[in-house]
DNA sequence: ACCCCTATGTATAAGCA
DNA sequence: TTGCTTATACATAGGGG
């Protein structure tokens, strides 16, 4: 039974973390019907899973409650609306071949590409869309795998994630004094920057500690922090 | 005080319907965050009072989330009135619509959904293609960051990439004992085999062995292998 | 409108079926 | 997954500043 109040941070128990999105977003959902018929309030709430899927109310609809979000906020067009007035002055090809060149540049984007004109929000959203899908795409190859083959499949996995950081950090450590260099109307102390790592890789090829199982002979170990 | 629970119909009393808003309004975007918090859960919730005043919330960007609603929904359209492109498959736009699809497929992919018809092969390309699109965009987003914002967004990246590990790590351990359930043709002799991580997580919260810098006093190891 | 209060209804974490 | 149960935490109606 409940014995304590949870701390609001992500769960990271996946079975915990379903049931309790399951029955959370019930009670959102009800709680948000209930607002909008006791106060004759227009709501929309349009909820994604951690694993993609789409749950939405809309006490009138969607499009609607968007379109007059929309307004309120002044917000630029939204990508999907030109399609109501591309359908009136042109052809409904214009549409598709804009749609073609959205989705390319998000693809583009997703692998890397074309990043120049992006801000920092808009790169930490792509980071975050890229950790979900990699993290999904990790399940289902070892789910595909055999078993017997699962364990060192997914060691190689990480060996490559800790490549990344590695490249990551080397070039961080590279670029370091010069970004330091550009420091704008900060005053920022630090001590030893030059030569500090953001990652702290350390490689040790005996176990030292007892480890239950030896796979390829090397523990590593990441340093966050 | 409260002595009945009252009915879910409009509150016809203007004054009371006002405070009830009030109150429930905050309740209902508490849940909101909370619950997008707790189960890493996109969301966005638009509410306009009966006086017309707007309140809004996104856990990311409210256009966002709008976007990816339009995109979900939009498919569906597409796949339940193909007479509008029918009607033009003769044209330009049906090749366009076709590469839109296509592209969606992809997109979709490198989310981490619609995974299932996937090979090990085609897992294993997708996974280094997001591996190289956050590795630069990793890169990028250090070069866009002020230096002394630097470290501290570079700590929370990884902080995330933490996570993943630590989620792809829970179910693994999950699905452990039933992966080796199915193990096929193989013996596997594994001593306590249910209970034994890929990837062992340790957070103690006091630094241990005296180092350079702490950013927010946890250090965490992951071991690999 | 908004805060505080309190009694009460509701949501929900945890466990079990 | 899905539901059911129970103890507890949380939300909130109604009232007064």
């Amino acid at each position: 039974m409940v014995r304590q109040r949870i701390e609001i941070k992500k769960i990271v128990n996946v079975t915990a973390r379903q049931v309790t999105f399951s029955k959370r977003r019930r009670g959102l959902f009800k709680k948000a019907k209930e607002l909008s018929t006791l106060c004759d309030a227009e709501i929309a709430l349009i909820v994604f899973s951690s694993t993609g899927r789409l749950f939405d109310f809309s006490s009138s609809s969607m499009g609607q409650v968007i379109e007059r979000h929309n307004q309120q906020t002044e917000n630029l067009i939204q990508l999907n609306q030109p399609s109501l007035e591309l359908q009136l002055d042109n052809s409904a090809s214009a549409i598709a071949i804009k749609e073609v060149e959205e989705r390319t540049l998000e693809l583009r984007r997703l692998r890397g590409e074309e990043l120049h004109g992006l801000g920092l929000d808009e790169l930490k959203k792509l980071e975050k869309t890229l950790e979900g899908g990699i993290s999904r795409v990790l399940k289902t190859k070892v789910c595909v795998s055999f078993p017997s083959e699962m364990f060192e499949k997914e060691i190689a996995a990480l060996k490559r994630k800790e490549d990344r950081l590695m490249e990551v950090n080397e070039w961080l450590k590279q670029h370091a004094r010069m970004q330091m260099g550009s420091d704008i109307g900060q005053t920022h102390e630090q001590g030893q920057s030059s030569d500090q790592s953001i990652i702290t890789t350390t490689n040790n090829g005996s176990s030292a500690a007892a480890p239950p199982q030896d796979y390829d002979s090397s523990d590593t170990y990441l340093k966050l922090g």
